[in-house]
DNA sequence: CCAAAAGTGTTGCAACTACACCCATGG
DNA sequence: CCATGGGTGTAGTTGCAACACTTTTGG
């Protein structure tokens, strides 16, 4: 069966999947399958499917994980973006039909509505899928040149991530069920790109009355062990 | 000609085109022929268009204004959202349809993408075109149920609006070249749903140091005339 | 003891709120 | 004169930034 009898023509989702790890904010791209370029975990909308539920299908495929924190935050609707107008063109539209029967579902114009989400970078168990032979968690701010205007689409959720960080309390999505106030403030730094006072910090979260302090300290290195942080339930 | 020969399927845009007149904030509302039905200004990406351009130019057909101010603020793709699913179905493919020779291109699911607009209510002058047979300016604070989710799509504009109020000096585009402090403040006012102190608002505004204060005053009516403003160049 | 972690106190700045008050002007 | 428009002054508040200082604790 081709893709063109269980998807919506011309419209994709492509989610720019936000990680944390050592101190840095990550970004999970795909490569597709006889091509060097990476791309953003994309897909289709199902003829009977929410596009918000397409989104989160799409990150389950890719990542194993549900229930996951997802945005809409643009579509990108240009012209110039479709799969014909670069030089990879031969080289995915190979990978798609290696999987399915119709080559030219992915030969036209594509809207692409773009979603970011927030996950925990330990708890992501990547499963390449069909169209991708290789994924790779990368930091955001040292990413390659990416498939068509991908690059565009990462800058343009951290930007919409940037505003709603304070709004929305949306940085321990990129964190564990638990972990230490040095730990949150770094994401905050590095989304926000610039240093916060500790002390300053620290009154501000813990004002806010959403953390629980856990009795058991992290036992990390030497001296004094940090104390570890939940939300409230 | 088809419309499927022309447009994208399943996919449209929806403009709520927002007016500012007699201290309200209004938006600009069509009715499909033969149908009871108020709708947004919606139409369909062009095979070889921008959606941006796309939105433009439905703008311009209803309203005969070029170069407006235009967001994108949202992307609609509910899977409820399609013209089978409502009781107006019929008067509105029997519209569309009488405008053009296929039916059935509206008789599918339709994701949106909602872009908001910003125009010189007194600039405006209406063009029903094919589709529709009347339109007006209704008072965003009370709409009557419109097409499909409609209503819905103004809330989220508003919110939008709202938001980036301040952050992008967004209010004179509602009003003319030239206007007085107080409708300023009343444009400022129905977006943000409260009252604002006349001297702080003036303050704040003045202190951006954007505004132009004309030699000729208002002359309208009894007692002292308001001072007319514009936008420094 | 030392170094890292956690927390308190304080000072100053900037922005905003709420008013009181004054000046200007057209009729 | 007075009603409306336009503007200044100021006191209180809040949030934030910067920094000094204390306390806790694991090795």
């Amino acid at each position: 069966m081709g893709l063109e009898t269980q998807y919506l023509p011309s419209i994709s989702v492509d989610c720019v999947i936000f990680g944390f790890h050592e101190n840095q904010l990550k970004v999970l791209l795909l490569k597709f399958k006889k091509s060097p370029v990476w791309a953003l975990a994309g897909g289709f909308v199902g003829f009977e499917e929410d596009v918000d539920q397409a989104a989160a299908r799409i990150l389950e495929e890719r990542t194993g994980l549900k229930d996951i924190y997802l945005e809409q935050f643009y579509t990108f609707g240009d012209l110039a973006r479709n799969y014909r107008a670069v030089d990879e063109h031969r080289d995915v539209n190979a990978a798609m039909g290696g999987a399915v029967e119709k080559l030219d579902f992915v030969d036209q114009r594509f809207i692409t509505i773009g979603y970011y989400a927030l996950v925990d970078y330990s708890k992501v168990v990547v499963n390449p899928s069909g169209v991708s032979d290789a994924s790779e968690w990368m930091d955001v701010s040292a990413l390659p040149k990416l498939f068509l205007d991908h690059n565009r689409i990462v800058l343009k959720a951290l930007e919409s991530l940037r505003r709603s960080l304070d709004e929305k309390l949306v940085a321990f999505e990129l964190l564990g069920d638990t972990f230490t106030m040095s730990e949150l403030q770094v994401v905050y730094e590095t989304i926000l790109g610039k240093r916060l006072v500790r002390t300053n910090f620290q009154r501000k979260i813990l004002s806010l009355d959403i953390l629980e302090r856990i009795e058991k300290k992290y036992t990390g290195g030497a001296h004094k062990a940090p104390y570890l942080y939940r939300l409230k339930t």
